[in-house]
DNA sequence: CTCCTTAATAGTCATGTTGACTATAAATGC
DNA sequence: GCATTTATAGTCAACATGACTATTAAGGAG
């Protein structure tokens, strides 16, 4: 791992310059620091890396889970399918940054944008994993119901919800991103509730069964499924005036919305498989 | 949130070098791309980001939660408590440096640190964090067995275990850091087994119990926990001849090594707390 | 309109896990 | 020896879960 030998990194002079406590420097060995230049910060004295965010954007639709991707235009991997994403800007961070990609991306509003779940995953930042420079990607998660217009308008050229099951490769280490994130969000199903950001404002509890049942891929029982959720407080509330939902062939449902609460306590445990 | 308007960010012309959609520009607007300048990529031309990784080490010791902290020796914020961390060098991951820094600030053996649980937190970007430039940190998360030395040799001037209960007031955004982190390790104990990590190789089931109950801030009944650990396959294993610990006052307590399994099926849920 | 199918909802029962407690065993320190 | 301390064994009720069965309320076929 440590595949660093002892070596002064440009603008060790200036260390310091975050978390770092200026009195350390990588190399350690016998000769510590003898003087510092303490003020006149060059920034370009810093190894340069560029800050992106990727963007793992899922959705339940026609009984599958599907990922948001786009079609890259440039090289290297031009014209090969990536995830979302793109530079955080000088003074944004990089939260505001996936959020505003998000909104571009999909064309939602920017309101709708940011009142949704947006979740950052993990930071990737392996060497290589760009082939032309030092690039430190922050990936998130969202997960959306299924929209009217998914493929969104803004600046995207191409993009489009691919099945989870049936993904193209991926450029760069995307698939290794979404493979993280589906891990993720299969396990927080488990002890969270937010599978309701899967459903739209109001659903019955069938569908929100179905969300689990799309992305654990196993079935569940539909009287044990119902017991749990309205036993647990918070989860789901149901919606006043018993209104019904039309359209499907048996018994109509009852409708429900999102509660407030965030945790599942005790959790709502896949039937088998071990969280990742 | 998103803060910023249309605006060209420096670079666009190569914008997709990671996981950025080439096609994509941060401010949308009717004027699409018309050209691309798409071979010789300047790293310069990309806004300038430092990326450093922070640590938040914690051990049980003396019956308490500790942190391990450095004391800064720059501006700003000189004489500070800090998190140990450092600067990410050009070819090395974020993980690679954070193992780096902690060997180091540790005075562990690099062999020994290679070995130890060391888990990505999150990425802090917020603009303002640091001072001078914008700087971007990945934030580690490390659990270690109370050390016989735990201040390190290395570079770290001032290092020192802290209780977490009297922490000082913290440079940056460190004390959001290790908010986070205590988060995280307080629920990761309910459903994984790697309180055992805060244990030494050969450790007796009470000690594992004040694990949970130093960082839970809990007491449990030792004969339900006693009896979930040992129901769980994979989180300890009994030593072969039963060696039993000397010392204390009461019986002799056998004594167990770590398992092999990571998750817990089902979770050790804390009394009554939420989960973060 | 009646029967059949489909889906939602209600309820039952055995099993397994948990929390609260009691009891016994094996060491130390007067 | 005896109280104290800690480890370990075991009991029992409350609760949660998995596997079912039963009932209700719609749509569709004839």
């Amino acid at each position: 791992m440590a595949r660093q030998g002892p070596r002064r990194h440009p603008g060790a002079s200036v260390a310091g310059a975050d978390g770092a406590a200026g009195d350390r420097e990588p190399g350690a060995g016998p000769s510590r620091r003898e003087k510092e230049e303490a003020p006149g910060y060059d920034p370009r004295a810093f190894p340069p890396f560029a800050v992106t965010v990727d963007l793992a954007v899922f959705t339940v639709r026609e009984q599958r889970l599907q990922v948001l991707l786009v079609q890259r235009g440039e090289d290297p991997h031009r014209g090969d399918w990536a995830l979302p994403g793109g530079f955080v800007l000088p003074d944004e961070s990089a939260g505001s940054a996936a959020r505003r990609e998000l909104a571009e991306e999909t064309g939602l509003s920017a309101r709708t944008v940011h009142h949704l779940h947006l979740e950052q995953l993990r930071t990737y930042s392996e060497p290589d994993r760009d082939p032309r420079m030092r690039v430190v990607s922050v990936a998130y998660t969202a997960l959306l119901p299924d929209l009217p217009e998914p493929r969104g308008g803004g600046d995207a050229a191409k993009a489009s919800w691919t099945p989870y099951v049936s993904l193209p490769s991926l450029a760069f280490d995307h698939a290794l991103i979404l493979g993280d994130a589906y891990d993720r969000v299969g396990a927080k199903l488990e002890y969270t509730c937010l599978a309701t950001s899967f459903c739209p404002d109001l659903f019955t509890l069938g569908e929100l069964q179905q969300v689990y049942e799309t992305i654990w891929g196993v079935e569940l029982d539909r009287p044990n499924f119902r017991r749990k959720v309205l036993a647990t407080p918070g989860f789901v509330e149901a919606v006043e005036g018993p209104p019904r939902r039309t359209g499907g062939r048996g018994k109509p449902a009852a409708l429900y919305r999102a509660g407030t609460a965030a945790a599942l306590h005790p959790p709502l445990l896949r039937p088998e498989g071990r969280p990742s």
